[in-house]
DNA sequence: CATGAATGAGGTTTCATTCAT
DNA sequence: TATGAATGAAACCTCATTCAT
């Protein structure tokens, strides 16, 4: 009993230490980017050792992938829930963009560390790094692109190559993403409605009487 | 007249020289990124020592600078000339669009580069030596702000925030311009029409008689 | 009474875990050398935690030194033994050499770990550990000089100064010890008489006719 | 002209430099061992930058290779000279010897740094660098053993496994050598008739009488 | 101007050792 | 006593920059 309590604090106190040095590279590598961010600076804001991080993790490299795949997970774990309830193909976007904004409203900073590092999202060749999760994207890019699909064939979206609409819609919400991260927009703040009207009324097929 | 001859010749050479270095630095921080590339690497690449690098530019960054306002000025050069002939807001958007696909392909290593070692583009607190640049992208968006809003007012364009139309727009064509960039990727090529028509017949308001 | 036997049985428990971490070290010292070994490893091969190896030697440098001193003792316990029974100069040579073989076959680990970590047995400028071995090694081969001298009086060995008979039987034998523990060695096997024959015969006064 | 020969400067300036890196290197790693040799250290020593060195040797451990081969290279390059002039196999094992014992007395201090760095020489897991000269090593074995197999033939060594007896010759002069290494050693200095009456005397079939 | 060897600050990583539990 | 997470000094190595030729 004594022994099961004892080990479970300890486990647990490691499993926040690790959430504590993910927190803190999050926070470092959002301001410096990879290559300049220091191990010996995430530690000091971990308030650890490098040592100590280096008993986490067993290099930079993969202390980033795991940062990566720490908030990957979180947001996928959110788009599922946030999906589970969505009628048709169109509520289905829009869930989908809803969860997305959200979820960059929540982790701006992780928003921010991912541009600030990934060197622009998913463009040309990318870092040996990311390589690993592109199957990821990928495997999302097709999910979205099968809503579409759907959603063409049941009259809800304009007759568009899907994958062209899953990847306008990625892009339409980056940028909107991306104006009201900065802290000098002047977009009044992130609002799912106007991307919804630009996206969805401007990409939806307009049924008008 | 001899020595200026000479002199000519040689002004003529150290030009040449330094786009061949610029052309070398793109190539390699294209593939590598910012920290990663080495001047050394550049400068073999440009077939020259890395004295001479630092004879041209006193410094890696400011070599990075060089390279980034070389292209922006090759941008904002042919995009007044792409303007030039159109006829109203909508015209001259369909020209921006065109222009910045065409450029896009025409500097596909460039881009590549840019979004490689910018970082996101525009995203979150840039790498300092990109700060500098940030003026004219300001500007470049409210010039394309201002021809939405004149656009909204002739009735071209949906009436929301031109701002955000000018964002949504910019974040739309990169979408695609990062998917046609992407070796992988599974949409057919640049097409200007496709970009359009979800562009301009998704944001534009129909008029449908 | 159940006191004693409580401290005395702690006691035994004791000494076992101590050659324990003896019998680990000597087998990561072997693979590893002593640098590349780590403490870490040891313990993990040991079955202990670092801490408890920190309970039995103070340093990594102390556990190595016991371990050398554990065989050590070891070997010259055995060697009064093999001695014993020698009748003369030449039998002495002849149960030091035959024993040098067998505990070389029977501890060939720690003869590895032995070359492997101290550098050349005894050549040159030792580790600064091994220098506090070197009396003992001094006084062995002052007794080895001994015994020869006393065998070249009585006519057994050539006349050469004696501590060069102690020497070169010494390097006779390490060289084919050597040999013998390579794995890829062609030599058929460790073979005392082989020794023997080359050793005694050779450097043995040839009294013919 | 003036062209040729600065280019020749600088290359031999350059192959001066490597070779006082290799000096400084065989120095510090006599003194230190492998592991506990900081490149540092050499570069102090060589009275160059850290950056230096690697500009030479692209590590620890290229650095360190290079240095044994260049020696191996002179040693066998000079022994290819002694044998030379050799009449028989006995003069040929006379003249192996002989360069051996003035080698090692020329190059006292690779003798040290390889036995303190190569951990004894040829015995059991070698470190990974030194797999690579294994093979020049049992060529040379093989090279010694069919002298003395010719030998044999010819009457001049004692009828026994002939590689034994190179691995005696081995064994034999590297004990003395490794004696007369000693600083503290007791026996009087590099003496070559020593060995040869220890080992040729010993090992050859007395044709006595 | 062009060259490239030399520099050395600064980065990542390792590992012997400590100490609270 | 046993544990193992935490420590941080010190190692190897990189690379932007300088400067004598």
């Amino acid at each position: 009993m004594l022994t099961t309590e004892r080990v479970s604090r300890k486990e647990r106190e490691r499993q926040q230490h690790r959430v504590e040095i993910l927190d803190a590279a999050e926070k470092v590598l959002a301001q410096k980017g990879f290559h300049a961010a220091t191990v010996q600076e995430i530690a000091e804001t971990a308030e650890f050792s490098v040592g100590t991080l280096y008993n986490f993790f067993p290099g930079k490299e993969e202390l980033y992938n795991a940062l990566i795949d720490h908030r990957v997970e979180e947001y996928f774990t959110g788009l599922q829930e946030a999906i589970a309830g969505a009628a048709n193909p169109l509520e289905k976007i829009r869930a989908i963009v809803r969860h997305k904004i959200l979820f960059c409203q929540l982790r701006r900073r992780f928003i921010t560390m991912f541009f600030t590092t990934v060197s622009g999202g998913r463009i040309g060749p990318r870092l040996q790094m990311t390589k690993q999760r592109e199957p990821r994207y990928r495997a999302y890019l097709d999910y979205l692109t099968s809503i579409f699909a759907e959603g063409i064939d049941q009259g809800f979206f304009v007759r568009v190559d899907p994958l062209a609409l899953a990847v306008g819609m990625e892009g339409l919400s980056d940028a909107f993403i991306a104006q009201w991260a900065d802290p000098e927009s002047r977009l009044p703040g992130p609002d799912p409605d106007l991307v919804e009207r630009l996206l969805l009324e401007g990409i939806t097929m307009k049924r008008q009487g």
